[in-house]
RNA sequence: GCCGGGGUGGCGGAACUGGUCUACGCGGCGGCCUCAAAAGCCGCUGGGCCGCAAGGCCCUUGUGGGUUCGAGUCCCACCCCCGGCACCA
């Protein structure tokens, strides 16, 4: 008796066989349907972490299903090689980044490898390499000629830690830190550059034709943020040539504006402050001015704010209302400016109550007495103080207004979103070079295509001092101007590296192409991506700047689709074992390394995809994991050791009913397994192989030698190859059967096979279950109705009763109802 | 406050378009094997009550209602947990 395979050998043998083999390699002209399967890359962090092979294991069991099921399937695999770690690392150990990353890429290429995943390595892309981060240079530049990137002063969010400017979806939390390290951000004016993705929020917003999750969609909707209202004119009292302009949301409450509000920071400020009011006005300013976001945006606080002595004329009334400087008020959102309408919305109600200012109801709530509300009444109603449009419904009320203002010309409909432009400046060493020289003569010039890349120089000192370290670098910083030859300067900043993820995908098509990003020749064949599996937190990060990049792509005429992956499936994440989150200082970190050693790389991606639903994410259990172990263990003894193993035996009258029931179990498993492989329920896929070896367990006996045994058992193997690769190939080659099992084809089912023969026919009185019984899966409904009456549990609990109605559910139910409960 | 996702045994989790709640695994208990242990194998394992036992009865999917012959699943109200957004005008 077999009790345990030896894994350690298994597995290294067939992970050499595959790869001298070139068993992964994908072929970019065939004849099979495509499916590029691709995860998101690691960054080279220095170990691979269980969270990497709770991403990519089951992605690489879904990607060897898919093959199997004959598909030609891209499954390529790279690194995401430029990032702070790699700076940082540098400046504690002293040693060069590129060094610290390419260290660590070697040695996580030998622990990927050790998970026998179907990665074909041909295709591998590393960001920080030259001829990789040419092409962040080439598109930025093609950007740079269309307008969408442009540089700019605006005040940007600053990482004082890690001495860098950040995009705003890289500052996270209530308390707006730094999504790398956790330090809160703090505000800064600089010269930086930004790509428009502005230009594609509407697009942005669409998301026909691809299945992402509900979760994605609703995330990215929201950072969209897309509000539509109408901006209009507000002429100033006595000032002939003053005006500003107010965004809103609700033009239906024009009328009950009582005062408006400037952000502080707000231009017209100090050319219409009163006199009288100028000091006050500027310590509020100055006090605005020194507050951190966090408490500037805290909802807690009383709104406050300063009379500035000057009237804005309401467009529609005519009348004349107080101009008051607030910090409620964004400089960043609209125009920095709104019309204060209390009796309509919350902050207003609060800020006019603070300074007795007059609430003027103009949308009356249906159940409204006339008068004074108690708080701002935010809902649809009847349009009242509103002349000439009093007595309409408010919606109404919206539109009309909006098309008087668009007669006048004072307002037009406006849409506006919460997102930004993306800030790609960083101040650090470790990344892609922006492509720009500053000439005195030429000004802002683009480097030449011919030039690029602008190559990173490994002699830089590359110490965090705000300042990019390039700047100190006078052989990278000074340079000819491509234009008239003269002296200038390069652009020292480096790219976020979210440009880098943002087109990698296409890249692998041609990993090696000096001439351009990606061959469109294979790009025709394999694109889009059809499925995309990677962790949910860069929902508004990388997810949705590389939809972004795509549209710009497909605007640059490289490809003729606007959305990267048609499909995508967020994994969840990994806990230690106390249900914490993984983290060196909880020492809850588990190493798949240790695990792998002993039990093998089989067991556990086993137990990585049988302990929840992938989406799910949990706790990690050492105990559980031996639970894997034990069913490949069982796995292996089933398959090799049959007592009386003839292949091709008949079965024989006296098994003839335990036969028909094996190719059934067998069957159902088939059909069982494919559908939970292709939703990626590797958890219950599982579970019905687990199911299914315990039957084979107990029908050993009767059926070991049939052809059935034998289907049963080849079946089993194939079933288990995506999720265990190395145990089943070893077993796949012991059973005599042709190298390899991953190239095998998918078994198909029978349905008529799958169907029991008998089923467990439930019985049941006034909707309790009073007995089950075993009858023919075909019984009919008649026959399921005329045994349960005739039952003896059923007749006991009808207790004498007559049935007022039996309902049956034809190979499941017969529920006999006596009529206690008001039925009949 | 708004948006999204969840609450099922001691634990991770199953449960098709409403139809056997708790599959599978972990843990636990008992047994076989063994000098012993490990491994393996077999059996039991939601709660309560009655019974010497065989067995029987009642209850149970966060809480309370509702629809239905029948609800973990559908509807209403509420509580709690996780994630995201948040003076966005």
């Amino acid at each position: 008796m077999v009790d345990r395979y030896d894994a350690t050998s298994i597995e290294a043998k067939w992970q050499a066989r595959w790869e001298s083999d070139r068993l992964h390699h994908a072929p970019d002209f065939d004849p099979r349907p495509k499916w590029y399967f691709l995860t998101m890359y690691p960054y080279p962090s220095g170990d691979l972490h269980i969270g990497h092979w709770y991403a990519m294991a089951p992605s690489d069991s879904g990607a060897r299903f898919r093959r199997m099921q004959g598909y030609n399937v891209m499954f390529p695999i790279g690194f995401d090689a430029f990032g702070l770690p790699a700076e940082n690392a540098a400046i504690q150990n002293r040693i060069h980044p590129h060094t610290w990353t390419m260290e660590n890429i070697a040695r996580m290429r030998g622990q990927l490898r050790s998970m026998g995943a179907m990665w074909d390595w041909d295709r591998e892309v590393v960001t920080c390499d030259p001829a990789y981060y040419k092409w962040n240079q080439w598109f930025f530049l093609r950007m740079y000629e269309r307008g969408l990137a442009y540089r700019a002063l605006s005040p940007v969010d600053w990482c004082p830690k890690d001495n860098t400017s950040l995009a705003r979806e890289q500052v996270v939390g209530d308390d707006r830190v730094c999504e790398r390290c956790g330090t809160p951000v703090v505000k800064k004016n600089l010269e930086q550059w930004f790509l428009r993705i502005t230009a594609y929020a509407d697009e942005l917003l669409d998301f026909s034709g691809i299945e992402w999750p509900e979760r994605v969609r609703t995330l990215q909707e929201n950072w969209i943020g897309r509000s539509d209202g109408v901006e209009f004119e507000l002429p100033v009292a006595d000032h002939p040539e003053a005006s500003f302009r107010v965004f809103t949301t609700r033009p239906d409450t024009a009328y009950g504006m009582t005062f408006a509000v400037l952000a502080p920071e707000h231009p017209l400020v100090d050319p219409l402050t009163a006199p009288a009011r100028r000091a006050e006005v500027d310590a509020y300013k100055f006090k605005a001015a020194r507050e951190s976001d966090i408490e500037r945006l805290s909802t807690e606080k009383e709104r406050d704010g300063v009379f500035i002595g000057a009237y804005a004329v309401n467009p529609m009334s005519g009348e004349r209302v107080p101009i008051f400087i607030a910090d409620y008020v964004l400089l960043t959102y609209g125009t920095g400016a709104i019309q204060g309408v209390p009796a309509h919305d919350a902050r207003d109600f609060g800020f006019a109550k603070k300074y007795r200012l007059p609430i003027r109801v103009v949308v009356a709530p249906s159940n409204w007495d006339g008068g004074a509300l108690s708080q701002a009444y935010l809902g649809e109603g009847t349009m009242v103080n509103s002349s000439p449009f009093d007595g309409l419904p408010s919606r109404e009320g919206w539109t009309r207004i909006a098309d008087e203002m668009e007669r006048r010309g004072v307002g037009r409909r406006k849409v506006n979103y919460r997102l930004h432009d993306w800030l790609i400046s960083r101040q650090r060493y470790w990344g892609t070079p922006i492509p720009i020289i500053y000439c005195r003569d030429c000004g802002t010039v683009p480097v030449p295509d011919a030039d690029l890349p602008v190559e990173l120089p490994m002699d830089a000192e590359f110490l965090p001092t705000g300042e990019s370290p390039l700047r100190r670098h006078e052989g990278f910083r000074r340079v000819r101007c491509p234009n008239c030859g003269g002296d200038a300067e390069r652009e020292t900043d480096t790219m976020d590296t979210f440009i880098d993820s943002s087109w990698y995908q296409y890249r692998y098509l041609s990993p090696q192409d000096p001439d351009r990003p990606f061959d469109p020749r294979p790009g025709a064949y394999w694109l889009p991506v059809d499925q995309y599996t990677g962790g949910v937190e860069h929902a508004v990060l990388h997810l949705m700047y590389t939809r972004f990049w795509t549209k710009v792509t497909r605007d640059l005429g490289l490809v003729p689709f606007g959305e990267p992956m048609l499909r995508l499936f967020n994994q969840g994440v990994i806990l230690g074992e106390d249900g914490e989150k993984m983290s060196k200082s909880r020492g809850n970190v588990v190493n798949p390394d240790d695990y792998v050693s002993g039990m093998g790389a089989d067991t556990v991606r086993t137990y990585l995809m049988f302990i929840g639903p992938w989406e799910g994410g949990g706790p990690w259990n050492s105990r559980g994991i031996e639970g894997a172990q034990r069913f490949l263990n069982r796995v292996w003894s089933i398959a090799l050791d049959s007592p009386g193993s003839e292949i091709g035996e008949k079965g024989t009258a006296s098994n003839g009913h335990e036969v028909r029931e094996l190719r059934h179990w067998t069957h159902r498993t088939i059909k069982k397994v494919t559908d939970d492989m292709a939703g990626f329920h590797f958890n219950t896929a599982i579970s019905a192989m687990m199911e299914f070896v315990n039957y084979l367990h107990r029908a050993r006996d009767a059926t070991a030698g049939t052809e059935a045994w034998h289907e049963a058992v080849r079946t089993l193997v194939l079933l288990l190859a995506p999720i265990a690769p190395h145990v089943t190939e070893e077993l796949w080659q012991r059973r005599g059967e042709s190298y390899s099992v991953h190239q095998q084809r998918w078994p198909a089912y029978d349905e008529g096979l799958a169907r029991a023969e008998t089923i467990t026919l439930v019985l049941q009185v006034d909707g309790k279950v009073r007995d089950r019984i075993q009858v023919s899966a075909d019984l009919s409904e008649t026959e399921s109705r005329d045994l349960a009456l005739r039952n003896e549990k059923v007749r006991k609990f009808m207790n004498g009763r007559p049935a007022a109605d039996v309902v049956v559910v034809p190979g499941r139910l017969v529920n006999v109802v006596t009529g206690r409960r008001g039925a009949g």
